[in-house]
Order: structure tokens, then sequence, then C-alpha cells
RNA sequence: CGGGGUGUAGCGCAGCCCGGUAGCGCACAUCGUUUGGGACGAUGGGGCCACAGGUUCAAAUCCUGUCACCCCGACCA
């Protein structure tokens, strides 16, 4: 009886998100079966509710990708050590982080390979042997794989040693075009976050100190977290003519000179589930976007009598017809094996948008239950004619995914303060905020701030007011603002 | 790499201090009763107690060592 009337309490059992939000997220990833920790240390299962959201997003940003004409390849998974080599920078960054491959068919071999953190190095020999003609140009590829990185802190989701994610990698004629690509790319990471997932970010340039290795520019979008911490949702690299350089990307342009093509290359991962659940969560779970959910609407059919299901059963499959037919994607949710009540919290866990519950006393009245999982609570609960669902359930759907927006912006900007000095830069770390500051450009003044408040300069946002004021650490005047935060 | 944990049934755990037939809850299977916000009864299946040594008549339990994983840090385009 305390143990169950606990567990009602804390929802499915899952910690209390305001005062242990690192355990709440865990307890979500773990009991919405989203993802599991694999045999393997660091390295995770994508389970099949976590992979559905997955392919959602996939589907969706594939399909962004391609409306901007690139197309999709598939790259080796291992990477010769010599290839590695070719770009200092990008080596010196990845390095440690490197698992390599040295024995092969039972024996030792002639060079290592290394098992790909990124694709950069063995994309680069082979886009140079593609590109020899300025008619070559732009190369726009893409490819959706797996990559590894030994990480010493692995997290479900946000890091873990093995990721899916997709690297988009281009090459361009010139600087111009390479430049207008990686904030094209940048553009189609913001939109598919605000528009899909219900997530608002900040566009920014990173600083040199926190940019991809190799890279000339990267920029980022990062959002915040519900516990005030960011998370760099996506990034696109400019990467200059380096790349180009390391690998031999050259072709003859229109007067026949033999000159360096200009490469990009974006991605976005599966840490972004993460970013979901750490944006719209609550403290029953996950609560998804109903853009992104696998299941929109979950019909919950009960009775009580035998006699009873065959006229539930009915009502449910022309509801379920209806609403497919209305292009809503629709779980029937029958197991009479569990009660209604099992039902409601296992679906509310598992963030499904509306929970739709069909009886027989529905069946006499022609309506249904409807309940929606972002505003929780009887009040909310609405009881429409079957007859207008075919209307009212995608009209409820928009309503969800704009509140869902709405609230994580205001959360947002009510988190989010100018600070004028060190002091208030502290302070608002403190109070798990983001901290607007103006800052001069200089590594120096990142590090100390890294070291006095274990915040890092997140991005310089795109949208800068054009104001100026002094650098938060040395009050050298400037111009240019920058977002400090506590990062995962 | 530091600090702290944990390894016992599919999952979650108790048992260990004080050695003596390996247990509980959930899940699973069958049957019955139930069903509008986490139902109940009966019966049943399921174990290399992380691994390796040692002590002992006897080890999940004591000793030594090893391994693995998790959490918190450090690090992390």
């Amino acid at each position: 009886m305390c143990a169950k009337a606990e567990q009602k309490e804390f929802g499915q059992g899952i910690a209390d998100q305001e005062t242990d939000f690192p355990q709440w997220y865990i307890d979500v990833v773990m009991k919405a079966e989203l993802a599991e920790d694999a045999p393997v240390r660091g390295c995770m299962v994508v389970r099949p509710y976590g992979y559905a959201l997955w392919e959602n997003c996939q589907a969706n940003l594939d399909r962004r990708f391609k409306d901007t004409g690139v197309v999709n390849a598939a790259f080796p998974l291992l990477i010769p050590q010599s290839f590695l080599l070719k770009e200092a920078e990008h080596v010196e960054g990845f390095a440690p982080e490197v698992a390599w491959v040295t024995h092969g068919g039972g024996e030792e071999l002639p060079e290592p390979l290394a098992v790909r953190p990124t694709s950069e190095a063995i994309i680069g020999p082979i886009y140079s042997r593609w590109i020899q003609s300025y008619r070559d140009l732009p190369l726009l590829v893409n490819q959706w794989c797996s990559v590894f990185r030994w990480e010493k802190r692995p997290r479900l989701f946000l890091r873990t040693a093995e990721f899916w994610w997709q690297e988009g990698h281009t090459v361009h004629a010139n600087h111009e075009e390479c430049e207008e690509r990686t904030r094209l790319m940048l553009e189609v990471y913001r939109a598919f976050l605000e528009e899909e997932l219900a997530i608002p970010t900040i566009p920014g340039q990173k600083s040199e100190s926190q940019k991809f290795p190799g890279a000339l520019r990267t920029y980022t979008v990062e959002a915040m977290m519900q516990d005030g911490r960011a998370l760099q949702s996506g990034t696109s690299h400019n990467l200059g003519d380096h790349f180009a350089r390391a690998f031999d990307i050259m072709f003859l342009n229109e007067q026949n000179e033999r000159v360096y093509g200009w490469t990009t290359s974006w991605g976005m991962s599966t840490r972004i589930i993460g970013a979901l659940i750490m944006v719209h969560g609550d403290k029953k779970g996950l609560v998804l976007p109903p853009r992104i959910a696998p299941h929109q609407v979950v019909l919950l059919p009960l009775w009580r009598k035998d006699e009873e299901k065959a006229g539930v059963m009915a009502a449910v499959d022309k509801v379920a017809a209806t609403l497919k037919g209305a292009g809503v994607r629709v779980k029937v949710d029958a197991d009479d094996s569990k009660t209604v009540g099992w039902k409601h919290n296992e679906w509310e866990l598992r963030g499904v948008p509306l929970r739709m519950a069909i009886g027989p006393r529905d069946v006499e009245n022609g309506t249904v239950e409807l309940a929606r999982r972002d505003k929780p609570g009887k009040e909310f609960k609405e009881y429409p004619t079957i007859e207008s669902l075919a209307e009212r359930v995608p009209q409820l759907l928009d309503e969800i995914q704009r509140n869902l927006y709405q609230r994580a912006l205001e959360f947002r900007v009510r988190n989010t303060r100018h600070v004028a000095d060190m002091e208030e830069l502290a302070q608002a770390i403190e109070e798990r905020q983001f901290a607007d500051a103006f800052w001069c450009g200089m590594s120096d003044c990142e590090n100390y701030i890294k070291e006095a408040v274990k915040a890092t300069n997140r991005c310089m946002p795109l949208d800068q007011p054009g104001d100026s004021g002094p650098c938060v650490v040395c009050a050298m005047e400037s111009s240019v603002h920058a977002i400090f935060a506590r990062a995962y």
C-alpha cells in the first residue's frame, strides 16, 4: 500500500526532476525504453521506441537535405592511419578518442586502421579522385552512419562511444560558396529543431578554442536544457581549403588553373534525442512534440463485460481508420492484461501527445475521452464527438506542437541574462542560466571564465545586437556578444 | 585518470557482519475472477551467487587477487 502510493506520487518510479535531474534523465531513457547500456563500455543499445524517434528525425532531415541538392552515399568504417595523420590539427584533436584496429585475419596489420571518429580523412582522398573539373562542383554528399569516439565519460544519447548521425561533406569552387553552404546547413538544422522537435536554438559561431579540429570556422545551434545547461545540437563547419590541401582535392577552373577546392562538413546525431528529453520532459517522463512522435494518438479501448467488447472495438477501429485517413499516426493499445490506469501512465511516460479512451459509455454517447500530454490533469481533458475527431485531433496536435515550442522558448528567454561583469556572470551560472556577455575574443578570457565558474563559451550568436561594451573579463571594449553556460 | 558504488533468476533487490538446503518483489506461463487512472487468487518454470586462488568438514557469506559495469569529477570538435 505504502509502496504503491509512493510509486504513484513519484510517477513511474522515476527520480524527481527538480532535485535530481541527472538521475531523472537516466530513468526516463531507461523506462521509456529509448535506450540502454550495451555490454560494451560506453556504448548504448537504441531500443525500438528510441529508434523510431530517430527514424522520424532521419526521414525529415533527409528530405530537408535533399531539398538543398544533397545526395546520400556510404563510405568506409575504417580509416588507414596515414590518412588520419594528414591534417595536423584534425589528428591532434581526435587522437585521444580514436579506437584502432590492429589485427585482421589472424595477423597483425601492416598499418593500423582507425575506426572513424568522423569521416573527413577517408572521404578526402576519395573526393580527390572524384573531382577533376569545376564542372564537378559543387559536390554535395551526405552519409547516415555511426561513428566511434573513445569517450571517458559517456552519457546515454548525449555522449556515447558509438553514436548514430549523419555527416554531410561538400566541396565548392570558392570560399564564398563554401561559406554559403556552411551557413545553409546550419539553417537547416535550426529550422528542423524548431519546427519538428519544438526546440528553440541559438545559432552562432564557435570560438577558436571550441571549433572543430581542422576547421576554418565552426557554427553551432545551441539549445538550453531544463537544468540550464547547454547542448550543442548540431554543427556545421567551414573547413576552408585545409582538408583540400591535406588530401589533394584539386580541380581545373574555368581559366584552366589547377586550384584547391573548399570543403564543408556538418552533422547532427542521436544526441538530439537527449535534447528532446531534457527540453520537454516532465515529472511523468517524456513529452514528445507531435511532429516527431512515433505515435501521435494512442487509443485505449475499455469494457466491463464481454458483450461490450465488440461495440467498443468497432468504434475504436472506426476512429483509428478516420484518424489514419486524416494523416495521424495512431496506436491502438488493446492489451487486456493491463488496466487503463496502467496504460495511461505507460503512455504518459513514453510521451505520446494524445491519449484517447473509448469505452461503452462513449460508444453510447458517440464521444471519446481525450487527454493531452503537454497539459496533464483532469481539467484539460475533453470529450469530443467521434464525428469531430478528424478535424479536432490534427488541430490539437498542432496546438501541442506550438505550445511545447513556446514554453521552451519562454524558458530559455527567462533563463538568459545579460551580464556586465564576472560577479554577475558567476551568479547567472550558479542560477543555471545562460550568461550573455561582451567578450573581447581572447582565449585567455574564455579560459578564465571556464576555470572560475566552469562555464564554457557556447557561441557568438549570429544575431548580434550591434552595441558594444567592456569584455566581461578584461574590460576591453568589444561589440561581440557571447553565450557562456555549463554544457553537456 | 582520480573519488564513490555495484556484481546473487529476464529486471530490481535481500541474504554476507555472525559460514550450514539460495530467497523476495516484479516480469513470464496456465486457469479463473476482474477492467472508466498502476486489479486479485491459485498453480508453475526459471540460478556457474562476476572470475581465479586460498582458509574450512562445509563458502554467496571469511581472506587474497583479477575483471567488468555504473555514478560523481577531470577531459570532451
